[in-house]
This record gives C-alpha cells, sequence and structure tokens, in this order.
DNA sequence: CGACAAAGTGAAAAAATTTCAATGTCAACG
DNA sequence: CGTTGACATTGAAATTTTTTCACTTTGTCG
C-alpha cells in the first residue's frame, strides 16, 4: 500500500489509539489534556514524523535563533565573543538566545531549557556541556559548536584558537629572553583549554631541556589567579617568568607582584592568553597570546551556515592561529 | 451586528476583500503570497483583532522570552548585569535574548527586528529608546523597562540607581577631603547616567561655593576617559581630585596618572562610578558608587512580573540608592 | 453521602490549511 | 509579432486541524 503521504493528525491519532481531537490538543501549549497522554502522542507523532501546522510556523519562526551557552561571562573574553556574535546574526536578521550557565548548576536541566526553544544552533563556550547534552540536539537535528572549547571524546564541531601552538609560542619567548625558572599558573584541570596551553608550554620547554620551575591552578578567574600568583612569588627561590592560562590570572599576577614590589617585566616576566581589552591598559601592558575572536566567530558561524554539514555529521574542528602580541611585561 | 464571537479569518477575507485562502497564506512565512497582498491583509487582520492559531501557539512559545537590548557590552558593567538577568530567568524557566546594538545607533533600527521575535518584555539598558519604539511595544503589548537608564520624555518603566545622590555622595566626599581643584570627566552628553551625576556633584560642589575646575567628556570608555585624563592633567593648573563618570574611565584616568608619576592619591584623588570587578583590583583600588545591580536586576524583573502593571500604563521609576565603596584611590 | 468543582474526553461543528486547476505575466524564442 | 513555457499568484474545493460542547470521571469539601 503505502500511499506515501504526509503523515496526518488522524494517523498520529491512531498510532496512539487516541482521538483525533487529543492528537491536536497535544500539540497545543495550554490545551487541557493528561500530560501522560500528551507525552505518548508526542512520541507517537516524533515516530511517524508528524508536525503539527502550528508547531511548523512556531518552528520556522524559531529558524533564525541561536543559543550561546556561556559559562563566566565575567570573564572579559567573553563578552568580546558575545558582542561579535549578537552583531553578525542580527545582520543576518537572526537573533541570539543567552544561557549563563551558573558554576556549579545542573546541566541536564539546561539543556532541557535550551532544547525547547528548538534553536537552529547551539554555541558552546562553557566547559560543562556534557555528551547528553551533544546526544540530545543531534537527536533534534540541532547543530552544536563548540567555541574556544574541543572535545576529544565528542564528535561534535568545534572552533577554538590553536592553544597548543600558542603555549609553544609562549615558551619559547620565555626561553629566547633567557629565562631558566619559569612558572606556570593554570585554570581549570579538564578544560581543553587548560591542557592543550600547558601541553604546548611545557613541550617547548621540555625541548630545551627546562622543566617547569613551578606551577599552580587559578581557575581562570582574577581572585585564583591571585591566590597562586602569592604561591608562587612566596617561594624561596621564585620562578623569573610565569605564564598565565589567561589573561585575568595574568592580570592578577602582576597586581601581586606590584603588591610585593616585584617589578615586571625586570624582576618577573608575566605573559597571558586571550588578549581581553585589559591586557592592553597602560597599567598592566601585558604581552600576551592574542586570540582571533573575529575569525572564530565567523568560523562557528560558518560551520553553522554550511548545509553540507548536517546536525549528525561527525564533528569537524577549525583551528586558528593566534598571535603574540609583545607589549611591556616580558 | 455584534455577535462578539471571536475574529475569524473569514471575516479578515470579507474586510480586505480577499479570498479565505490568500488570509491563511498571509499568515504562513512561506506561502505564496504577493507580498503587497499579504500586507493588506495582515493589516486588516490587526484591525480586526485576528490571530490565526498557528501564530497563537508560537505567540505562547515565545511566552518566556524577554529581550535585552545593550550596547555597550564590553563595558563591564554590563555583563554583569547579563549574567545576573540571564541567571534569574533561567530559574523561572525563561530566556533572555540579546541584541547588541552597534554604539551609537538608537533602538529604532532594530525595532522591528525586536519586536518580530514577539518577547514578552525588553529591558533597554542602551542608548536613548524613541518614541516611536515606545508606542510600538504599547501597541504589542510588550512591557518596556529602561534599566540604568531614565529618560522623563517618554512615559516608560525605568529602574535605576539615583545617579544624582550618587553624585553629591562623590562631591561631598571630595570636599570633605578638602579638595577645592575638582574635575570631573563625564560620559556621553545626553544620556541620564551623565546629566544626574553631574547634576548631583555640581549641585554639592556649588553648596560649598566651589565651581568645577575642569571638565572633559570620554565617552564612557576606556580610550576616552584616557585621552579626557590626559587632557585635565596636561593642564598648568590641573585638578587635585577628579570624578570620573563611570568607573573604566576613571581607570583610564589612573593608568594616565601612573605613565605621568601623578600619584594617586597623594596627588590626585580618583573617584569613579559602577563599581565593576577591576575597581576592586590592586591596580587600581578604586573609590567608586556601588550600583546595587543585583536590586536593579530584581526590580526591573518585578517591574515585568507584576501583573498589575499594564504594557499600557504610565511608567513606573524605581530608583535604588547606590553606596560609596571607600578604597584607596581619595 | 451527596453536591460540586476541576480536569479530561470524543464527536461534531467550525475554522484553517493545502491542494489543484486555472489565470495572468513576462521573457525567450521561432 | 505571435507562440511557448516557466513561474508566480489566485480562489474554490478538499483536506486537515482546531475548537466547541456535552458528557464522564475524579477528587474535595461540607
Amino acid at each position: 500500500m503505502s500511499t506515501t503521504n504526509k503523515p496526518t493528525a488522524k494517523q498520529v491519532a491512531h498510532a496512539a489509539e487516541v482521538s483525533l481531537s487529543a492528537v491536536s490538543r497535544a500539540f497545543s501549549p495550554n490545551a487541557p489534556i493528561h500530560p501522560e497522554k500528551r507525552k505518548r502522542i508526542l512520541a507517537a507523532a516524533e515516530a511517524i514524523g508528524y508536525i503539527s501546522p502550528a508547531r511548523r510556523t512556531a518552528e520556522v519562526i524559531a529558524e533564525g535563533t541561536i543559543t550561546l551557552v556561556a559559562g563566566d561571562l565575567l570573564n572579559p573574553f567573553y563578552p568580546t565573543v558575545l558582542d561579535l556574535l549578537a552583531r553578525r546574526l542580527q545582520e543576518s536578521g537572526r537573533q541570539l538566545v543567552v544561557y549563563a550557565l551558573p558554576a556549579n548548576s545542573d546541566v541536564d536541566a539546561a539543556t532541557d531549557q535550551i532544547l525547547a526553544s528548538r534553536p537552529s544552533a547551539v554555541i558552546v563556550t562553557s566547559a560543562q556541556l556534557t555528551s547528553k547534552m551533544a546526544r540530545a540536539c543531534r537527536q533534534h537535528q540541532i547543530k552544536v559548536v563548540l567555541l574556544n572549547r574541543v572535545q576529544r571524546d565528542i564528535r561534535i564541531n568545534a572552533v577554538a584558537c590553536d592553544n597548543y601552538q600558542g603555549g609553544r609560542d609562549v615558551g619559547r619567548l620565555l626561553l629566547e629572553r633567557g629565562h631558566r625558572k619559569i612558572g606556570f599558573i593554570g585554570g581549570v584541570a579538564n578544560t581543553s583549554t587548560h591542557a592543550e596551553r600547558a601541553r604546548g608550554f611545557r613541550e617547548v620547554l621540555a625541548e630545551a631541556g627546562v622543566s617547569t620551575h613551578a606551577q599552580s591552578l587559578g581557575d581562570f578567574e582574577y581572585p585564583g589567579g591571585y591566590v597562586a600568583g602569592q604561591t608562587l612569588l612566596s617561594m624561596k627561590d621564585p620562578p623569573s617568568a610565569i605564564f598565565c592560562c589567561n589573561d585575568i590570572m595574568a592580570l592578577a599576577l602582576i597586581d601581586v607582584a606590584r603588591e610585593r614590589g616585584v617589578r615586571v617585566p625586570e624582576d618577573l616576566a608575566v605573559v597571558g592568553f586571550d588578549d581581553i581589552p585589559m591586557a592592553s591598559w597602560n597599567a598592566y601592558r601585558l604581552t600576551t597570546v592574542r586570540q582571533p575572536v573575529e575569525l572564530m566567530v565567523q568560523e562557528a558561524l560558518g560551520l553553522i551556515d554550511d548545509t553540507n554539514i548536517k546536525p549528525t555529521d561527525d564533528g569537524i574542528t577549525r583551528m586558528l592561529t593566534g598571535s603574540l602580541v609583545l607589549r611591556n611585561s616580558v
């Protein structure tokens, strides 16, 4: 038989063994219907591939929506991304929905909320996205792009600065300037930004027969960097140069140094990563690795807009090179 | 005559003198219909008050959406607001859409785009709201709340820190510390934040028989503040204290001072406004007026959620008091 | 226990969407 | 200069969906 016509509500009704009315109600947000029943109907509809006309237009309207899942909006690097992203999307008539994930929030709950709004794509800058989220998005035909994150265990699209290379560049710079007692202030251990930057940095040092003189974790934020800086600078034999895994922590370190009368760069060389606006401020003049934010945003949108890439495809990773910005902290 | 039932597509069809099919098509985003005709039908539908069922469900779905129109995400004050707002909304199952407005545009340009997504409310932290936008929102039953902005010419809801009082507090502080040559670095002339802070500040000075020793505008951003700072500090008889209209400019001023060997606070007292995170950093330790961001966000959402307040009502202004935070820059 | 409200239901009525054949328009072509 | 065909647009009719309405069930309160 197979009169392969579009699926209708009647078919769903039959499949779910309910009345036609019930099917219609299942798709109306405020209609009186038992939640269980609605769930059953929605499941049946999904199986058959039925979408109510109302839902269909709603989806077309929501088509231009891209959701950004951001972890740490207080790190000035992310507002830069956010600002750029919002502008680019507006130019193409789309809009940006922002989810600020609190530090130790329930990611799964957020996942449901995010999916409920049916964005056409999700951009994730937050570290704590579970593979559940990735799977759920795939199922719902929603593209996911990680921005400034790479995750090896999940096959997912990602755009990031080449953190490994950046780490190498910093290491090389410090070696060239003659430093041998070199310290490192890391971010959060299980993030790709931390791991890759640390790896590149350590490898270059190792190649020159130098090992990290001292290190500490600073969780990517000012207070953490401040504490880590205090730890390293109170050592009996403190490092003469410190690479901080991001700019905010580098600024905190400079503040610690300032407080202790340690001169930067004479007594201590400091290098950061990101090139946030404050890095160029006079109080700091921080040498750092600039992330090509504009390009990164562009690439991320490119991955989303490329119709050859399907949400269910294996992930593509676009690696962009950062550039060392020499200022006065080295 | 007055069988006052809900308006149907048939009535619209009759009013617009088109077929029933056409009305349906006018409401389907991708349906084949002459744009002119669609416009005519949509106008007729609006007049009658007809909403297609598809559109209706779409609206219910979008119900939990609040749009933030932000101008300057690169001023660290706004990410704080954004972060808080996104969290609060998530807690109540709603979501935040962000529009980043280019620096000098008014809201008008984005009005259509903003209204197209039919948010249940709009929060504006940026720029000028035109009466056109206010009218449009009123018409569409969308609540508008200005945050950190007050506009006297339009009757609209607003939540803001008491900038006038904050300006007074700063002025009084500087007078108490014995300063008489007091400078001022302003933001953007026609903004309420600039105007009110300046007014309170000047009034207190005037009451003590002191007039502003020198002043300059810095457009609320770091580079502007930097230039303004240079201007004031290169005077033959520079001020001994300067009030900057926001923190970012105050930090820029401190950087200028640092560069010129002008000691803060010994040679120059600096006060800002906002209390952004960097103000408490060691490099600056800026004395400033803290805006009660958490309260402001809460009040803004309160205005939105209060069902007694209708979108068409006259505006309510909630003024919250800021608090002087004494650090080491005075 | 009985009255009553609230929630949920299917059949049928009402309304909206989609199909389909027809019409008009316009540019390319013979 | 007429013909052809592709294409967009249309209204009537067919189909599909939504809503109404009368009824049932369930649980609560007096």
